[in-house]
RNA sequence: GGGCUGGUAGCUCAGUUAGGUAGAGCGUCUGGCUUUUAACCAGACGGUCGGGGGUUCAACUCCCUCCCAGCCCGCCA
């Protein structure tokens, strides 16, 4: 088996060129594996997959199965092929444990406390789409989070096309590979076993739902192929740690009435939907990948599609982790930057690692700014650029050589005062909008004022500053006091920004104290901090008469 | 213990699939803008490319070995 299609890792150099064909580097990944695929000749429509069970609420990693694929599909699409990309949502997988966070329909993080718990507790070992919806709104738990999901998908601009697994087993679409898998359960056997040792001659790779309890069970004493169904005990099942007792029913159910285990699944999968490329994480390329090839060519004699392993996110230098609830979620994200910036995490290299550090997202978003501005052939950079020019039209929802954007941080410093005339115009004096803008580009420039706003609040960093709308506290010595009036006087006479940043300097010197004392007096009545923006430009921006009053400490 | 994938500047990452003098942005420091105050400009500092060995005229790149991290090799997905 040293076969090199057996590899998952698509994106890692070839051992051997033994065609001695020309390797075409691409800068896209995307274009390398697209390349794989067509090698494939695959018929049209070239089929895209992905899928995970809706255990819980989905967190930016899941996404990967979503967004790896997209490019891909989008490449091939360029390159004139009919693609359709499809999740599968692998909902007839039995609840095993109940998760400690749960998101409702509007996608917002609630936890197990909000919900029924114990009710939720009985449903262990059932099919997700078995289960119903925590919030009573969703025909099921699966439905919920698969709807949840969707609308990600659908903020973030993929068609993906969402399939129910239980409802392909249902409508029967699995049968041909039940039976193929239990007609030759021999075979089925000695292939498995080669991966999991568990597997023995008792082995039955199915697994019935329990007419009596519902639950998913695993002890069959009789199958029965030409009526397509199986006998089954509903006995004890070992989950992880603990057990989920079974009922003692004795019954009979057909392939439509249970399921493949996931070894089988997933090639199965592959099968029925004529699967031509999936994307799976790192936990699959050493487990269910080397299974599901070998199963898929030598129980079910079909080719596997072309793998890709992409390496997991990591959240402010933590494991993503549902259970610990250290998760973060699609609509979450895009409260702190645009989705175009979201698009472009995914676009970068699957084999890397990535942290995700919400504190620094102004570094994520000043490299994808630095990203679109080599599109464009604004930066010296090579490299860069040849990936840009071949990524950046698949990232962005459309191309518009005009864009405007604010950098991150001094979006957050504008951000800082509501009014958006305010932003705008100093935007405009420092530089960042053009004098013949449109008013649609402006638009979109500030919208990311918003998002820089929300960041600097929720991280509560050092942007974090808010325009003091009623007088705070204060008291000053005199010769503060005398400084602030001297100063008042000077923006009373109607100055610009950049000239009022000279007068605190010139004023403190003036009356005989510390700039560093003026600037914190500044600070501490219009901010209520002793540090904050560059004040002098700020007040410039602000309406007059006010800045005249605050100075003088009136209102 | 075995296997897979990573490890490049303080941070975020390019560059490795074809061996040819170590790269970018941010941060830091210094200077500039009449001016110590987060946004603008210029410059500098910053690296044993995880460690060691080997092949080669030449190694971040190829080979061997070791270290570190994550994952897989039970169940389940």
């Amino acid at each position: 088996m040293s076969d090199t299609n057996t590899s998952p890792h698509t994106l890692s150099a070839p051992e051997e060129d033994e065609d001695n064909q020309e390797i075409v580097h691409h800068a896209f990944w995307a274009d390398e594996v697209a390349d794989a695929i067509e090698a494939r000749n695959p018929d049209e429509p070239i089929v895209i997959k992905g899928g995970v069970s809706p255990s819980g609420v989905a967190h930016l990693g899941n996404f990967n199965e979503i967004m790896r694929g997209y490019f891909v599909a989008e490449v091939l699409r360029e390159r004139g092929h009919e693609v359709r990309q499809v999740f599968t949502s692998d909902d007839k997988d039995p609840l095993r444990k109940l998760p400690r966070k749960l998101a409702n329909s509007e996608g917002e993080i609630v936890g197990l406390g909000e919900v029924d718990a114990g009710a939720l507790g009985r449903n262990l070992g059932k099919p997700y789409t078995a289960i119903p919806d925590p919030f009573g709104e969703s025909d099921s738990y699966a439905a919920h989070f698969a709807s949840l999901l969707k609308a990600d998908a659908d903020r973030l601009g993929v068609p993906v096309e969402m399939l129910s697994n239980t409802e392909l087993y249902a409508d029967g679409v699995f049968d041909p590979v039940t039976h193929t898998v239990l007609s030759d359960i021999e075979n089925a056997r000695n292939v498995l076993s080669q991966y999991q040792s568990k597997v023995d001659e008792e082995y039955i790779p199915f697994n019935p739902v329990c007419e009596s309890c519902g639950k998913i069970t695993e002890t069959i004493t009789e199958i029965d192929l030409d009526a397509e169904t199986v006998s089954y005990v509903c006995t004890d099942m070992t989950v992880g740690d603990n057990t989920i007792d079974g009922c003692g029913y004795e019954g009979t159910a057909t392939f439509r009435e249970g399921k493949l285990p996931w070894r089988f699944e997933w090639p199965g999968q592959w099968q029925v939907l004529g699967v031509d490329f999936e994307p799976f994480g790192k936990d699959h390329a050493e487990g269910s990948w080397p299974s599901g090839a070998d199963i898929a060519r030598n129980v079910l004699g079909i080719e596997p599609p072309v793998p890709m392993v992409y390496e997991w996110f990591t959240l402010n230098g933590e494991a993503l982790s549902s259970s610990a609830g250290n998760i973060v979620t699609v609509p979450e994200i895009l409260e702190l930057l645009e989705p175009e910036v979201l698009r472009y995490f995914f676009a970068l290299n699957p084999k890397k690692a990535r942290d995700l550090d919400l504190s620094r997202l102004d570094q994520l978003v000043d490299n994808f700014d630095r990203f679109e501005q080599a599109y464009f052939g604004e930066v010296d950079d090579d490299d860069l650029t040849r990936f840009a020019e071949r990524a950046y039209p698949f990232v962005v929802a459309s191309i518009d050589p005009d864009r405007i954007r604010l950098p991150y941080t001094f979006a957050a410093v504008l951000g800082m005062v509501d009014d958006p005339t305010f932003r705008e115009q100093l935007a405009r004096d420092e530089g960042h909008i053009p004098a013949d803008a449109s008013d649609e580009a402006i638009d979109r420039a500030l919208a990311r004022v918003e998002k820089a706003r929300q960041w600097a609040e929720r991280m509560d960093n050092a942007y974090n500053y808010r325009l003091q709308t009623e007088l705070p506290d204060v008291s000053f010595e005199s010769d503060v006091t005398a400084a602030l009036d001297d100063l008042a006087a000077f923006v009373s006479e109607g100055h610009t920004g950049e000239e009022i940043q000279g007068a605190i300097y010139d004023t403190a010197r003036a009356n005989d104290i510390e700039v560093s004392a003026l600037f914190e007096a500044g600070y501490r009545l219009f901010f209520d901090e002793t540090q904050g923006p560059r004040l002098g430009e700020f007040l410039g921006e602000l309406e007059q008469a006010f800045v005249v009053d605050r100075l003088r400490r009136v209102a």
